[in-house]
DNA sequence: TGTTCGATATGATTTAAGTCATATATTTGG
DNA sequence: CCAAATATATGACTTAAATCATATCGAACA
């Protein structure tokens, strides 16, 4: 675990409670981070004020990677469930990478699995037809928490979704146990 | 450059040629790669046989890293214009990730990048509007070769992206200097 | 140079997702 | 415990991208 190999003086706790900023779109990068408990929104406003979900980091997850390579963060990361991330130094990290091997390798592990996650984001994106889409990300574990979170992130109105849902349900390509509640038909 | 640090016995060169296969999906994974010069396109056939590309790994693009982590790929791998890539043997570098920080600090460099590439192209296709989609990409320098490729790159029929550009045009938003040839206004 | 082929381009039509409206169930908070 | 807010759900209609068709331009090549 990243967590463990770092020292103290290059993380910093940091509380977050649903709707607390992390930081902002044109910050100057302090770190990347790790979310130990609850969950933050990674999220971008186009010219027009559509928010767009980047990706949700959740326990276990890291984040803003990439801004160890950057002056400015080029996002929004916001708080959705209380809990608490772990911001990891810039500098120090920059400094670590370069002394403490282990680190290194597990760093680049969780960068891998960020490309791995994109990659079949990205596929999910491609698939046009609403029924396949919804059923894909269905498979893929994207209905974590309510089906209207869901269809933002997988780029559908939730009306669509919901309409998704009961016709995959009304052919029998998905299992309907209650109220919002849907699952994977087992083979 | 990351080439330039590997120990000769950690690569191998192998010439492609389009359509030339350079790993398929379920392969076991023997490393990943580096584009000396041509390209790759990394794509994935989804159950109804619709073609997703998922990257297009130009010259000086490393691509298959999560591949590292993995006992098989998950894509295929097919080269669009004759050249050269680089494999990496995956054993060597997990070993020489332990002792070369140099390379392992690139090679993370190189993550992080894609990384951001990834998002910006979720960030793309989270676009509803065709118009604002076509603009986006061009501005992203996503246009590298002809219309249709570019297309396809970015979810949109080829149609739509000709009627999409003809209407940036029109509209004076981007410039059309020649059949096929269009440009960001300067501001 | 003429022919073939594929990219560019656009018109006509279809289709499916978006939008707006409304109803109901469930959760949340005073 | 009741009221308000929100999620789920679905109908009616609109809209924009996909699809199918066709024309033209330019490159490759015999």
């Amino acid at each position: 675990m990243i967590y463990d190999i770092l020292p103290k003086s290059a993380r910093q706790v940091i509380n977050i409670a649903p709707g607390a900023p992390v930081f902002r779109q044109g910050d100057k990068t302090l770190g990347m981070f790790w979310v130990v408990t609850g969950e933050v929104q990674l999220q971008r406003h186009s010219k027009d004020g559509v928010k767009v979900i980047i990706h949700r980091a959740k326990s276990g997850d890291t984040f803003a990677e990439a801004a160890l390579f950057s002056k400015a963060y080029h996002c929004d990361a916001v708080a959705t469930q209380s809990g608490e991330v772990v911001r990891f130094d810039r500098q120090k990290i920059l400094d670590l990478l370069k002394v403490n091997q282990k680190f290194s390798f597990d760093l680049m592990k969780q960068f891998a699995i960020q490309i791995q996650s994109y990659r079949r984001k990205l596929e999910l994106l491609a698939i046009n037809n609403a029924q396949e889409r919804v059923y894909s990300a269905l498979a893929d574990g994207l209905m974590t928490t309510d089906i209207k979170t869901f269809a933002i992130e997988i780029g559908l109105t939730h009306e669509t979704v919901y309409r998704a849902l009961a016709a995959l349900a009304k052919a029998n390509k998905i299992i309907k146990s209650g109220r919002g509640r849907y699952s994977l038909r087992p083979n």
